[in-house]
RNA sequence: GCUGAUAUGGCACAGUCGGUAGCGCACCUCAUUGGUAGUGAGGAGGUCACGGGUUCGAUUCCCGUUAUCAGCUCCA
């Protein structure tokens, strides 16, 4: 049998051989780092058997399918320690993630020092360094020994399988566990691990299931790896906006004006008026016109729309339907109300495309856990638009559509951060969505064109259609690693019907226009939260709220200070002076505390030259290098920071 | 909505095994008038989220409400 290793070298051997006897014969040190083999392209277990010619690599936890194999021993090993400290809790599902692990467990919730206990009894596990193995058995009789054992999530797992198939499970020492694979050879393989938390999580992920105690943890070969991942968990909560952004007095939230409701304060509405002018500024001159319409409507709009049916619960109601002649709602979308802005007048094809834009507040009734910072609430600001278009512009339009939210992302500095999904209905669940699965096959692969052409990446999601139609989604994690959409295009060939919308052919015949649902730098909040991640409250100068900060030397330069100021705001300029009697360094820390951009430094030399001297972040060596610059100069230099460019472009400029 | 945790001056935290509270930063005043990350001294500021209960007495114990956080579910 010959084994052709990953580095293209052949091994040949005259029997069968499992993949952990192949590593150990490459090399001990192979043999233990060891956590699943690829043999033909496949993930497979340690210790299944080769028995004929294949190639083969050796996965380690370097490799994305070993390091999953290694957490997820980890995994089982948890399930041990919890199984020993309290047998009556049963077991459920315990796969790896991303960044560690977790286990399912119907128990009651778990503490933090139950977590502590839990990891101290997982240690003992490890040291027994007991031998995994693993053993099959035909359908029936594994229901029947999981029966025995009293797991009834593991019965209801083996339940879902086919009649003919043979169960694998895995066993350490007395402790036995339903399970696929691939594992470690011993418990005593993992070298570093911690709990990192608990919470509830529902059976099988259906919030009309059971709640379950869920703990997460993670897990790596070297203590110092683990360390420095949980320093970077701490890291990172200094740069999650819901901290960061209430710090640095962007929004903040009160108890009694409720969830989801945050307060914008005077620093983020200078950031929101910069986005907001910028992009309505964008949009106009991209054929855009805009609209401006009512904030709520009476329940007979959205009965014709179909909210009043089928998102009652997500809207807030004014009103009560029993008692009340009228009742309105606060619109949760602003489609309808742009339909009828396009439907005042009879259009004819000459006028289409009609591109409307609207910087529109919507408000969703969202369930009372589902509230968080600004990416998750209840009254909200979106870049929104409608594209009134015919059938032969929509392909046009809607690459229009991408043209501008990539220039959105571009400008924001932010393009590294997305992911672009093609969002798909799902045919097997056709109630869910209105129109022809012709219909839905086309539009998507029009939509797959578009992008393919365009050379964005993308992944396809089926099911996450809007009903009316495919759509783009541009998405983008947040710092904890949870994707949140930024930006939607939506092709909807559909809806048009719904509100008898039509244009006036070249043969005076009615026609049915398509409509594209879109966004282009998305939601105000939602991207102030991403820019308040993304730089770290470092924001370009452009969004800055306070843009330079003149520090006079001493109280004697109040005066030329004034006169800086004066022309930096003559400049447009978000200035401040900083007159307290207090040193120079002390005014210098707070104004770097504070992420101002721009220090200028003003005293008796600065004041004969007429000049400044500039402190800041963009002029490299962390701003220590001071300039000393004219007046004049320095408000080019920063006016230059108005063009919209990104940081890293910024900076190499300021160096010439 | 579900499971759990949390709530003490603007911020970040102590504390009270039940006898109405402190530190640091920030803030204010005075002195200091300075050259690139913290000058010194003094002062003010909290009915300990809100509403009930237990108690002679509750910020502390119990219940409820609200908000915040973690996760699940949801985001048409």
């Amino acid at each position: 049998m010959k084994i052709t290793l990953k580095d293209g070298s052949v091994k040949e051997y005259a029997q069968a051989m499992s993949v952990i006897d192949i590593a150990n014969d490459i090399s001990e040190g192979l043999g233990r780092a060891a956590c699943a083999g690829e043999v033909n392209g496949e993930v497979v277990d340690l210790r299944t058997v080769i028995e004929e010619d294949s190639t083969l690599s050796i996965l380690t936890f370097n490799d994305e399918a070993g390091k999953a194999a290694y957490r997820h021993t980890c995994s089982h090993v948890l399930a041990e320690a919890v199984k020993r400290l309290y047998p009556d809790a049963k077991l459920a599902i315990g796969p790896s993630i991303d960044t560690g692990f977790y286990y399912d467990f119907e128990h009651e919730s778990f503490s933090r020092e139950d977590l502590d206990k839990i990891e101290a009894e997982m240690k003992k596990v490890i040291k027994e360094n007991a031998a995994i193995e693993r053993f099959t058995m035909p359908r029936e009789e594994a229901i029947k020994f999981m029966e025995e054992k009293g797991e009834p999530y593991k019965v209801e797992l083996i339940r879902d399988l086919p009649e003919d198939a043979i169960i694998s499970f895995y066993s350490q020492g007395d402790f036995v566990d339903l399970c696929a694979g691939p594992h470690l050879m011993k418990t005593g393989a993992i070298k570093a691990f911690k709990l990192i938390s608990s919470s509830g999580a529902y059976w099988r992920g259906k919030s009309e299931n059971q709640m379950l105690a869920r703990i997460y943890g993670t897990a790596y070969t070297k203590k110092d790896e683990l360390a420095a991942y949980l320093e970077h968990l701490e890291d990172i909560k200094k740069r999650d906006h819901n901290k960061l952004g209430r710090e640095m007095e962007i929004f903040t939230t009160v108890d009694v004006i409720g969830q989801g409701l945050p307060l914008l304060m005077p620093n983020g509405v200078i950031m929101l008026q910069e986005l907001q002018r910028w992009i309505e500024d964008e949009e106009t001159k991209r054929g855009y016109v805009r609209t401006k319409t009512p904030l709520m409507a009476k329940s007979d709009l959205y009965k014709i729309s179909g909210h009043w049916d089928h998102y009652k619960d997500g809207m807030f109601v004014l009103g009560d339907e029993e008692k009340d002649d009228e009742v309105y709602a606060l619109r949760p979308m602003t489609c309808p109300f742009q339909y009828y802005v396009y439907k005042n007048s009879q259009k004819s094809y000459r006028d289409l495309p009609l591109r409307y834009g609207e910087t529109s507040t919507l408000f969703r009734n969202e369930d009372s856990g589902e509230m968080h910072g600004l990416t998750r609430v209840r009254q909200f600001t979106i870049s929104e638009g409608h594209l009134i278009v015919r059938p032969d512009q929509m392909v046009d339009e809607f690459k229009g559509c991408l043209a501008l939210a990539k220039y959105c992302l571009e400008t924001l500095g932010v393009e590294s951060d997305v992911t672009y999904h093609l969002s798909k209905w799902d045919p097997d669940n056709k109630a869910k969505y209105i129109g022809e699965p012709e219909v839905w096959e086309e539009t998507e692969q029009h939509i797959r064109d578009i992008l393919n052409e365009l050379n964005i990446p993308f992944t396809e999601d089926v099911g996450e259609a809007a009903f009316y139609g495919p759509k783009v989604d541009i998405n983008a994690k947040n710092v904890y690693g949870k994707e949140d959409t930024m930006i939607t295009i939506q092709w909807d060939a559909l809806l048009a019907e719904q509100f008898d919308m039509y244009y006036i052919d070249q043969n005076g015949d009615k026609v049915r226009p398509y409509i594209i649902h879109r966004t282009s730098m998305g939601c105000y909040e939602r991207t102030l939260a991403w820019l308040i991640e993304h730089y770290a409250g470092l924001f370009p100068t452009w969004l800055c709220a306070e843009q330079v900060r003149v520090l006079p030397i001493s109280e004697k330069y109040a005066d030329y200070a004034a006169k800086v100021e004066a022309e930096l705001k003559d400049n447009g300029i978000r200035c401040t002076v900083d007159n307290r009697s207090e040193k120079i360094g002390f005014k210098i820390r707070d104004a770097r505390l504070k992420r101002v951009p721009y220090l200028l430094v003003v005293g008796q030399k600065e004041e004969e030259e007429g000049k400044v001297s500039v402190r800041s972040r963009y002029l490299g060596d962390e701003g220590q290098k001071d300039l000393e610059v004219f007046i004049d100069d320095i408000c080019k230099e920063i006016r230059k920071k108005e063009i919209r460019e990104i940081q890293v472009e910024e900076s190499e400029g300021n160096k010439n």
